[in-house]
DNA sequence: CCGAGTCGCTTGTAGCTACAACCGATGACC
DNA sequence: GGTCATCGGTTGTAGCTACAAGCGACTCGG
């Protein structure tokens, strides 16, 4: 089997591509866990619910909303129960499904948790970014998006937040 | 402390981004790990060597040129060296300096497992964009490497997989 | 030399994620 | 109504990573 080799400026691309998904994780997660004790992970779960109307949402929807496994989601939402910032319901509708809910103490830590992430976005990511690189990250995210998750259920998570600072 | 907030192009690229780093390392990770029992970064590793001459690097070399901790990539080397893949041995010019190469079965397993990898490469990432975006892609994620990653460490290994295919 | 400080790396432990197995609830079908 | 496949979610376990501590080797000033 020969492969199709990567051109040199693909190469150059793929190795800067695969930096930034090695570092930026860490990134976000220490700060979020030096200032709230929490993964970028919680948090963006605790933003998702923010942005819900009632600040519920089903545990599927959240999952997709989070781009996680049910399973990973599940573990999760536990732990941030046990500490008070969600809490869980068996819906009333569906005897299978599960609420998830932000509780007042989670409220709270998304709104004083919310400033310090978005300055280290802002720090790591956008202002290293041109008006235009902006626009094009956005194209490009999109089209790599699709092949990732051909199904588009990342889709309705980006669309709902697009109406964010509600 | 009053945030400046994202704007509507920004959330949006950003959630892309979020995403796809979310999503790319499971999708990289699961076709490595069905096809040749590797992680994308024991892949990335074993990678590194085979360019390195004599298949030979020094542990802190090798963790740069990986974007990895020390101490991750010394549990990962252990793994590696546990199944032939690489072996260890002391810098004779440096007492403190761990040496690591590939062996005749670890240089085996890249040769069988790049095509595959490759492959997958191609189809998530670069088969969903134009050459100009690659380019664009190049740009971005380099600017926010010099973010990510203050004092460059990655820019040596990138220059030196740049003349790949040796 | 010799002691303090640093370097290079390893080890131990806690915590998170993936995968698979599982369980009750639901709906389709007869 | 009973059976079966599926859905929505949880739990258990193995494996990887992060963080902190530790340890020998080097260096440099006195």
């Amino acid at each position: 089997m020969e492969p199709r080799w990567l051109t040199d400026d693909e190469m150059a691309a793929w190795l800067r591509l695969v930096a930034v998904v090695e570092l930026l994780p860490g990134v976000l997660d220490g700060q979020l866990r030096r200032d709230a004790a929490l993964t970028h992970f919680d948090y963006h779960v605790l933003a998702m619910l923010s942005e819900a109307p009632r600040h519920t949402l089903r545990m599927t929807e959240l999952a997709t909303r989070t781009n996680a496994t049910l399973p990973r989601l599940s573990h999760v939402v536990r732990r941030l129960e046990e500490r008070g910032l969600v809490e869980r319901a068996p819906c009333p509708s569906d005897g299978r499904a599960t609420n998830a809910r932000l509780t007042e103490d989670g409220w709270a830590k998304v709104r004083e948790t919310a400033p310090g992430h978005l300055a280290t976005v802002r720090e790591h990511v956008f202002d290293a970014l041109t008006p235009e690189q902006v626009s094009q990250l956005e194209s490009i995210a999109g089209a790599v998006l699709e092949r990732l998750d051909p199904e588009g259920r990342v889709a309705v998570g980006i669309e709902a937040a697009a109406r964010r600072r509600g």
